[in-house]
DNA sequence: GCCAACGTTGGC
DNA sequence: GCCAACGTTGGC
C-alpha cells in the first residue's frame, strides 16, 4: 500500500464536504499539474492519503482511502487530465499543523515541506507513521490513540 | 493582500 | 529547444 496527501483549500472543498459524501466518496477533480497527475495514475484503489487544508487550517485534518483509481476528469473534455475518487476514512484526533511538520527533523525531506506547492503528493512510510502520531491515530486501527 | 516559488506558455 | 513572460499556488 502507497501513501499520499491530497491538498483542498477549505472554502473549496472541505473535510467536512468530504465526510459528507461517507463511502461513496468523491471525484478528485481539478489537478491541472502534470506531476500531481502522474502520481494519482500511480494510486491503487486501497491506497491511504492525508487530507490537508490548505490556504486556512494549514493543518492535515484526516485520512482517506482511495476508492477508484485515475480515471477522466469530469469537469473538463480536456482528455490530458484524470484523477482518482477518494472518500473519508477517519478524522485525526488532533490536526497536525504544518507548523509542527516544519519543526519535526523526522519529516524535514517531506514533501509537503520540499515541494509545497504541489496539490497531490506521495507520502513515505516512516512519515506517515509519525504525522499519525502526531495526530493521535494508530495508523494501523485508525482509532485515536 | 503580498509576494516567492515554480509550472506553463509561446515567440523566436 | 531555449528562455522570458505570465499565471497560479499557498504561506505569511
Amino acid at each position: 500500500m502507497k501513501y499520499w496527501l491530497f491538498k483542498s483549500e477549505p472554502d473549496a472543498w472541505s473535510w467536512e464536504q468530504q465526510k459528507a459524501k461517507g463511502d461513496e466518496g468523491e471525484e478528485w477533480s481539478g489537478i491541472r499539474n502534470y506531476q500531481a497527475r502522474n502520481f494519482m495514475r500511480d494510486m491503487k484503489v486501497g491506497d491511504r492519503g492525508f487530507f490537508y487544508h490548505s490556504n486556512k487550517g494549514l493543518e492535515v485534518v484526516g485520512i482517506v482511502e482511495i476508492s477508484a483509481e485515475s480515471a477522466p476528469d469530469s469537469t473538463t473534455d480536456d482528455e490530458r487530465w484524470d484523477c482518482v475518487h477518494v472518500r473519508a476514512l477517519a478524522d485525526m484526533p488532533k490536526p497536525v499543523k504544518l507548523k509542527e511538520v516544519k519543526a519535526n527533523p523526522t519529516l524535514e525531506e517531506m514533501s509537503l515541506v520540499t515541494s509545497f506547492r504541489l496539490s497531490v503528493q506521495p507520502v513515505k512510510a516512516d512519515e506517515w507513521k509519525e504525522v499519525c502520531r502526531m495526530g493521535g491515530i494508530n495508523p494501523k486501527t485508525l482509532k485515536p490513540v
